[in-house]
DNA sequence: ATAATTGCAAAGCGTTTGCACCCTG
DNA sequence: CAGGGTGCAAACGCTTTGCAATTAT
């Protein structure tokens, strides 16, 4: 009972904490998308559209499928979220810590781990200028065997 | 005429070299494969399963779209090709020289250049050994601008 | 009131698959 | 004649879109 009111009070917390971002990025924080960004929070791992949206389908607080990828694709543009493509077909979503960074994903159990601080940028500009280019962007995606999966 | 001749012998020297690729790979070399790793060849950028699949199609020796698809998989699948994701949402493919190496692809054009030695392996080693991942494989994807569309 | 947002269903699009036919070995 | 390869069309799965109803400012 205590518990319950505690976990309520947190979820309340979080909530907030979900509008503020949404606030930030200049995203009107309607109840869809805040649900969309609070399912994305609680996600330990990365999550399609379709996961997010059959997960909220059997929770009290429904979203359409249209807005689940309308909300992502608007949040992913916002870089609110960001948009991972290991998947193939499928794009996976996850909410991130700010700032220029790669991910980490296991093959095995679709963990996602953020790879701080991208040295690339110098080598290639470097080995771009040698070509004629100029890199606007680069995406940088490590697969792996996490270590849970490894031992197991 | 000389000319015709000259480049009728080109086709021939060419399409050898391209069945043995293919034997190379353990992959039977019928017509329809030899057929879609030439217009790989003759691509001066990436092309798409269905962009290969139109060219065909126009030209003397079409290709059925699954053929295509199934060819590309193949050869995907025993490295003799390349794929790139960097259009989410469909594939590309592209005839590589072999080894691990990435891909700098212009927005503008698609002009694809490879990006030879990659040195990232061992700061990627490191820095996944800290998280407890060991790293299987990875891809880099730059997009930039080439010189040609820049200047344009 | 005005403009944005949502849900639903239909359409879109790239890709895969079932199956009969064909060719090669 | 056995087995892989091919073509066609249908099926698939993810994503987008048109539109009328709803909601926020």
């Amino acid at each position: 009972m205590t518990l319950n009111l505690m976990s309520r009070y947190l979820i309340c917390v979080e909530e907030q904490e979900l509008e503020g971002r949404l606030r930030a990025a200049r995203v009107r924080p309607t109840r869809q998308r805040v649900t969309v960004l609070a399912a994305l929070a609680s996600e330990e791992h990365d999550a399609t559209a379709q996961e997010i949206y059959a997960r909220l389908r059997e929770s009290d607080e429904p979203v359409g499928l249209a807005t689940v990828y309308r909300t992502l694709a608007l949040l992913t543009e916002r870089d609110v979220v960001d948009e991972l493509s290991h998947h193939q077909g499928e794009s996976c979503y996850r909410l991130c810590s700010g700032g220029h960074h790669h991910h980490l994903v296991c093959s095995s159990c679709h963990r996602v781990e953020e790879l701080a601080g991208c040295e690339l940028d110098e080598w290639l500009a470097t080995a771009s200028a040698e070509r004629g280019f100029v890199p606007t962007s680069h995406t940088l995606e490590v697969v792996g065997l996490c270590e849970r999966c490894r031992t197991a």
